[in-house]
DNA sequence: ATAAATTTATTGGTGCACAAACAATTGAGG
DNA sequence: CCTCAATTGTTTGTGCACCAATAAATTTAT
């Protein structure tokens, strides 16, 4: 009886152990779990794309830009839900790269647009490749339900 | 049937965009989600957190402390998965904020201690609850099963 | 038409995050 | 011992990420 006792406390203690309940360790908070993850595949990509020279970041800035050349700044920063002074900085990097070139707005003198360089145009769709490889392997590793539900979830966070 | 044949044709093109399989755009990217996602659950908690004077990041450092007092600084990179020099540099701040303190290993004089003051541990569990809640207004925008499945491929992604 | 409000991109400042170089200390092998 | 290798924490440098303040241009209101 007093040894049942004692199994059920152990249970119990582990079950809260693992839903972390009363766990001050920070791994229980969704926050921490996602920056963790974040940045353990963002070094991921890094890795793979230092072959080109470019930061992850970079990548997604050349990808927007890719898909829709010589649009405004402005519509960039939105597209990729980023500051405007981040996207500035990113863009001076990827300017002394010369993989992407600030033209004025014939219509809005404050405004400018963003354009892919020929040197980018050239590498982009390579990188893109290797980036959809990386995503690829990620995937592999869960069901397809699994990481549908996953991605729906991430969706349902971006919003709002 | 040209019609029909239209059809299919406009019904195969809203599968890629939704697939996003030749979309140039970077929201198809796993990290790229990821990060846009971690930014925006970081902000939420930035903004709460703020009312402590105290960032997400400092706060997991905090709690990992609070955890396990006068641990040594390589243990505690090492529980936080965090750099040692992104670490130094958290601690700076929160020992300007007092709470936290830096003390000689008496077992070895490379390594030091960290430990909670008094007010840090004043205040800690007030935050800790916060965080808690949260944590709950985000899981209950998803049924259970679903943020379930959620947190295990994170759990998934951030081993190996 | 002109002053005031708004929009656009940049700058400056803070706080991560990480790699590389470093100084201090400890440990191991000769 | 004593030298050489390994470990520990900090410093330095780069690149985000974001806020607040700014300057230039445009729009609105009067």
């Amino acid at each position: 009886m007093e040894n049942t006792q004692q199994k059920i406390e152990l249970l119990m203690r582990c079950i809260k152990a693992l839903t972390n309940e009363t766990s001050r360790n920070p791994s229980k908070y969704v926050c921490y779990k996602l920056s963790r993850v974040m940045r353990k595949v963002h070094r991921y990509y890094e890795g793979n794309l230092s072959q080109y020279g470019i930061t992850p970041s970079q990548f997604y800035v050349l990808s927007a830009v890719w898909e829709k050349d010589g649009l405004k700044f402005k519509e960039l920063a939105k597209s990729l839900e980023m500051d405007g002074s981040t996207l500035t900085s990113i863009l001076d990097r990827l300017e002394r790269l010369e993989l992407v070139e600030r033209r004025n707005d014939p219509e809005d003198r404050r405004s400018l647009l963003v354009f892919l360089t020929e040197q980018a145009k050239q590498q982009i769709s390579e990188m893109a490749h290797l980036a959809e490889k990386l995503d690829q392997e990620i995937k592999e590793r869960f069901t397809e339900e699994e990481f549908a539900t996953f991605e729906r979830v991430l969706e349902k966070l971006s919003l709002d």
